[in-house]
DNA sequence: TTCGCTATTTACCAACTGCTAAACAATATG
DNA sequence: CATATTGTTTAGCAGTTGGTAAATAGCGAA
């Protein structure tokens, strides 16, 4: 094995927070620092060297993770009122599943949610706050409301529907590894992520009971078409947080 | 605080294996014996005197929780072919996730999946032979289809897409505690299944292009038919595994 | 080649981990 | 009350954990 080999210290820091995404990533953010750097292939002395503490460390995959994956083309591309809302929802779909929902991401974001919900807190406020009103606006235009109020509990949880399938197919695949049909790791297939939109669409034409597009509401649709129509959703609480020790 | 109380082996360890359930699913199977124990107002030690190792504690807590939940009737209530499609599938899911997906069950689920899938991959066999093919079956008559051929990704991933929708609305309670409209434990609502049952059967009628029912067919919908419609499902392979040491 | 800087390692600590065996005490019975 | 039974605890062990300080050695400059 080769020698101790020095580097420089802005090459190691990027080596072993490399290292560290793929480790936790794995073993959770509970993985021991010895075993990480023996997969790195330093001491775990040296770890310490560069972060002061574990936490310091995990911090920064956290920000190397989660900020700067968020494309804000993704709301330009939203807000576009010349383009097809079933296009834009395709298209956004596919980028943010191939940009943000990689392996590392969906494994850390699970981990932190089961631990502490440090990140996926901070994760859903930008979900509720840059990406869902858009959706909803968008799914309302397509099916020819205009109302901006807020959703319905029926709407918010039909896009949920959308927005967690999709999710659920990097679940199978990154947690369960039964992603099935064998395929490369590019599973996630723009077509289904085309079927889904496409079936979210006009499902929420049926739900918004649209005077322009009255596609075919079925007998029983409208048997609980008012059960829950009347409840809104209620503006997310934003929550102090202080670092777990760990 | 009471001292120490003598309960007959049975009730304790009743006692223990309840409180192991709760303890493991909000700690992971990660947590320490001494917590659990403390947790539960006796030594650790006594831990180890009805279960030889907190291996052999944690696969009780696994059969506990993952066998004896499974309803056979689902089985039989999904083969009856008297019943509506719709209905049927609404039924079983309301129960489903009443019975099986708790707190309990999505969050030690997910933590097995996160660490050596030991159970995910027993639930996962279950599913793929016992729900999955039932099903497809069922939307393939609702959609007047009566093919027996193993399903086509298309298909297949519509149906993922109902199942993991609704397994995702658990995930965002009890994993990210984004529950939202604020609701009882209950909040997974009767009306979200419904909504989400019927979405998908119509999508799917759309996908199957059956001459019976022609649901309005969407312009768009059309122009990626068969794109993916070609691919089939391989068997799944079983998996051997060992109880990994903790 | 020699030297100095510093990247990297070795050696170590205190607290924690699963687990064990012996000591202890609650309860039922005589 | 005395005693046996046995559920429960106390005390302890070997290995692991995050974290630290001193010793070592790679690499560029003179």
């Amino acid at each position: 094995m080769p020698a101790r080999r020095r580097l420089t210290p802005a090459q190691r820091e990027a080596q072993i927070l490399a290292g560290a995404i793929a480790f936790f990533s794995v073993h959770g953010l509970d993985g021991q620092m010895r075993v990480l750097a023996k997969e790195i292939g330093v001491t775990h002395a040296l770890l310490y060297h560069y972060f002061p503490t574990k936490q310091a460390l995990i911090e920064r995959v956290y920000a190397e993770l989660f900020e700067g994956r968020w494309k804000p083309e993704w709301e330009q591309l939203l807000d576009d009122p010349t383009l097809d809302v079933e296009a834009k929802f395709v298209s956004f779909y596919c980028d943010y599943t191939a940009t943000v929902l990689t392996r590392e991401f969906v494994r850390i974001f699970i981990f932190s949610g089961l631990d502490d919900r440090y990140i996926t807190d901070r994760f859903f406020s930008l979900l509720r706050e840059r990406l869902f009103p858009r959706l909803v606006r968008e799914t309302r235009r397509y099916c020819g409301t205009v109302s901006r109020s807020k959703p319905t509990v029926r709407e918010f949880e039909l896009l949920m529907g959308l927005h967690g399938g999709i999710f659920y197919t990097c679940v199978r695949q990154y947690i369960y590894g039964q992603a099935g049909h064998a395929s490369g790791p590019a599973e996630h297939d723009d077509a289904t992520i085309r079927d889904r939109v496409q079936s979210y669409l006009q499902s929420a034409a049926a739900v918004l009971a649209a005077p322009r597009k009255p596609r075919t509401a079925t007998t029983t649709a409208t048997k609980t078409a008012t059960t829950t129509a009347a409840k809104s959703v209620p503006t997310p609480t934003t929550k102090t947080r202080s670092p777990k020790g760990r």
